[in-house]
DNA sequence: CGGACGACGTTATACGTAAAACTTCGATCA
DNA sequence: TGATCGAAGTTTTACGTATAACGTCGTCCG
């Protein structure tokens, strides 16, 4: 037997589907009587009525349901960014539904052919400049999550200030007092590793005696850490501070010193970026800097709803926290 | 503008909309002469012509989404789940939408009033029996992924062989001599982790001198860190071996050996259960048992399609694996 | 006292698609 | 030659909902 509709909750209350709709839809002050509103209320209860989706989309234009772009969920950082998203969403009736972006996924062609994608909007995480075209094609209203704003005009943004954080991890360890820097940077190339980088090179520009080496590798704690100990290795002076893109690199930059026995953080300190489970997981505990996921994912779907309302969206960037722990210290004496 | 309906591709292609609906759907066989096809869809690729899914779905009386019910997608184990599932889900033209469980999200009473949720089925991972009962109430197909067989009759199920997992870590401590145990174990009460301490105590049954205490702590690294420093100062001999539920409260259960000076594994052996990232992220790296998350996704999904088709599910468990890596050795010699 | 109005509904329609039922036209065959 | 058939479409309908447009009746006011 077939799903209750409108139309059998009307049957059951003696009234028209209109009227069933109008009760249902909190729109029937002045319309229906309240002693029918409550027989339609109750027949509804009592028959499990539940409003097909499919035909209130078709019928209202708009579907409720948000897509949100990301490179992979098992990276806990998107995770809870569409934690938070998924937060706010549900606040306001919206679902959100996921694509995973970069070939994680089946022969779809793009996020559209998913079968859940008839959607009102897109939040899009780190998306490369191509995957953004073909999501701008669609007049969809676009927010785009820690990417270069340069990159869509005209679309809303929600950043972190990750220079600002990149700014606090120097200051920390020239404070402490190192001058020789080796950055473990994603091999990734995207917005949010970028500005890393151009952050990190601009604030020890002018600091006297600086030296900053740089070694690129895919995010993985293995590929980090042989990146790692092959730099380590490397002829030359060693570094005394490792900065890392990513908490998952720099957990593989500790590994590479253990294995060349250099003790953290009395040889050899390195920091972090993200602040993930892993990064108190670990021992010693890594300094880092704490970013907002979960707020990412709120304010990315609270911009997207504001666009869809009309409404102009916050653009502030998200402020970040650099956290001391264990990984950093004074850098050894000199020899 | 709105969007370009089929409408608007039979007005371009020059026939009726009828004839766009077969091209496009691939069902025109002796109904449409190949010279017409090619102008359709000709005219749809010119105008970006994208089916309206609401009005398929409205029409058709299925959705092709699945609603995945998670505890947590932070829990890397859950977003490997859902990876596996979407995978599969893509191959088949489905889509998967995510509910997080328990409260996660905000005031929707239950998965379905969400937006998005115009679904064809549920895979239900590690469900409360009071959520399962609102689902079944809904009679739409259901899958149950490392669940308790009994909870619901006449689902599928997708099972791992946990029983299997915690007999090979038992084995394994006991052939490096270990007699005094303590099971570090999830205060979440779901089948999943009943069914290793059913196993557990079973295993050790017939050991002779063979002793195991247990300690319950809520799924975090700093609950199960000050849960295991508790039992570990508590009076008596001390364990000389920790079996943990998950690698996360395993990571814990490592602080804690930490601060009370012992060392793993020289003084203390510890496995966990899942092989999270986590896993070989820590030093020493954690022997633990290797769940196929991605594979409990793909088998599910593939169940769900299976009873979507009116075909009978595969209803084999799962094999998991030991991996022994460096935080378990033979116990201390006796004082 | 007539008509304007509000309360309480109902009827009718549109959303975009898929597919069943129908039309037209030439060719085939007994 | 008249019935039949297949190709190549078209017309029509249904899916379930939300809402605009339309009735009907009693009341109140000028």
């Amino acid at each position: 037997m077939a799903r209750t509709t409108s139309k059998d909750v009307a049957r059951a209350a003696g009234v028209s589907q209109a009227a069933v709709s109008l009760v249902l839809g909190d729109k029937w002050r002045g319309r229906v009587s309240e002693p029918t509103a409550e027989r339609v209320r109750d027949a509804a209860r009592q028959l499990g009525y539940r409003p097909n989706l499919a035909a209130r989309n078709l019928r209202l234009g708009r579907t409720r349901t948000a897509l949100l772009v990301v490179p992979a969920l098992t990276n806990e950082f998107f995770a809870r960014v569409y934690t938070g998203a998924a937060r706010i969403a549900a606040e306001h009736g919206f679902g959100v539904v996921l694509y995973p972006s970069p070939e994680g996924i089946g022969p779809a062609r793009d996020p559209f052919d998913s079968a859940a994608a008839a959607l009102d909007g897109v939040i899009a995480s780190s998306m490369a400049a191509d995957a953004l075209a073909a999501i701008r094609g669609d007049e969809l209203p676009l927010v785009m999550l820690d990417s270069d704003p340069d990159e869509g005009p005209g679309a809303a943004t929600v950043n972190l200030d990750l220079a600002d954080g990149m700014r606090q991890i120097t200051d920390h360890l020239l404070a402490l007092g190192h001058r020789r820097f080796l950055h473990i940077a994603s091999a990734i190339s995207s917005w949010t590793f970028e500005v890393r980088a151009r952050a990190l090179s601009s604030a020890l520009k002018d600091i006297p005696g600086a030296e900053l080496r740089t070694v690129t590798t895919p995010l993985s704690i293995d590929a980090s850490r042989d990146a790692t100990e092959a730099a380590l290795t490397a002829p030359g002076p060693r570094p005394t501070a490792l900065i890392c893109d990513d908490d998952i690199l720099a957990v593989g930059a500790c590994k590479a010193a253990r294995r060349l026995g250099l003790r953290i953080p009395e040889d050899l300190s390195v920091t972090g970026f993200d602040d993930l489970t892993l990064a108190t997981a670990v021992d010693p505990e890594l300094t880092t800097v704490r970013l907002p996921a979960e707020h990412v994912g709120e304010r990315g779907m609270t911009a997207l709803l504001a666009v869809l309302d009309g409404r102009p969206a916050n653009a502030d960037d998200l402020p970040v926290q650099l956290v001391v722990r264990n990984s950093t210290a004074p850098p050894p004496a000199q020899p």
